[in-house]
DNA sequence: TGTACATCAGTGAACGCGCGTTCACTGATGTAC
DNA sequence: TGTACATCAGTGAACGCGCGTTCACTGATGTAC
């Protein structure tokens, strides 16, 4: 079966979408190549016309969920309003119950951090890039651009992952709503501050 | 080979201290019952002499890392001096390169917080435990024990860990220890404002 | 005190299973003529 | 326009491997008498 040019890239992409999601559903060594390929309605053998190995399509899968995360988190942050509200939506959006509950379609530092760094050692690079975004978004949103902003961003960043690493790790428990609303309060403390 | 009353118990507790440094060095899937019987110095079939299952060595294994952790924190806040020194003493202690470099014998809440409620669901009673205890210790070092008080204790730990987590995630890159310091800055900032 | 027996932590072979990866093959479509 | 051939994404059996767990067994020590 000899497909049309942009054919292997659909199925490329398919693979992709379906990793991101699996990978941060499941964690790294829950996801089997076999069901990848099933996911996107293909058997497993086939895996290898895309990638060289399971390492390699978390790679591009992280960035992948990295890159939507962000553009989800631009777009809260583009809300109308002042500095504050701006900083408000972006908190609200991230420290949301919505985003506990969905890791699948969520952030992939909060998810998956310290197993995929395990699993394949080039993810630093995927998620230092990813942090440099988040800060910069968060500093475009704070507004103003000094020394002292730049450290209020990478704790921001820090806070709001952290929050929801520990919100989704007690999630039966009345702390977990209570973590995610003292990060959303104290983050905007941190943010409008001087 | 039936041994002395205690010698079961010092077994136990020699798996116990071996899975505790390797679910928080290598994660969960990558942790075998073989071994951590082998670190032990013992065959494999005992393991079963023992616990039930890998989840049970693996609850059991957290509560130990935790409150070894908690212990340390603690007898880091009890340095001499006013409430800033004490935060600061703290925040040094956790956000330290040396803890960042070392998650065998670091916080597990960092290393293992999102896979380890992944493979075993009870996991999430001693995570919420732990951040209760966290709460406690943060509270007291801060002084004062009104509800702002709780809501900036959250907030720390969740800097904490957050911080962690991501300085680990990016430990080959500059930003790594960039985050450590920022936390350690806006986290002191946080714990000692009104 | 001496002897027979019960205990049970630890041994190591065996189990069924799912994994990542390889590979000979298929067959619809693009290309050459 | 028609025909022969090359391509290569996708198939599915097979590979070697390590896993968690089970189980019949061992044998040093405690207990019963």
């Amino acid at each position: 079966m000899r497909y049309s040019p942009e054919h292997k890239q659909k199925t490329y992409d398919r693979i992709v979408e379906h990793a991101a999601r699996s990978f941060r559903k499941k964690g790294v060594d829950n996801v089997s190549i076999s069901g990848l390929m099933a996911d996107a309605g293909l058997t497993h053998g086939g895996f290898y016309a895309h990638f060289k190995s399971k390492e390699d399509v978390l790679l591009v899968a992280l960035e992948r969920a990295l890159s939507q995360t962000f553009s989800r988190l631009g777009d809260a942050a583009n809300t109308p309003g002042g500095v504050p509200d701006r900083i408000s939506a972006l908190l609200g959006e991230y420290l949301s119950v919505l985003h506990r509950d969905t890791p699948d379609r969520g952030c992939a530092l909060a998810a998956l951090a310290a197993e995929a760094v395990r699993a394949e050692p080039r993810c630093r690079g995927v998620f230092a890039d990813a942090i440099e975004n988040g800060v910069d978004l968060l500093r475009k949103t704070m507004g103003g651009d000094d020394q002292e902003n730049r450290s209020e961003a990478l704790a921001l960043v820090s806070l709001m992952v952290g929050a929801m690493l520990l919100s989704r790790a007690t999630a039966d428990s009345p702390l977990s709503t209570e973590i995610l609303a003292a990060a959303r309060k104290q983050g905007e403390r941190l943010a409008v501050a001087d």
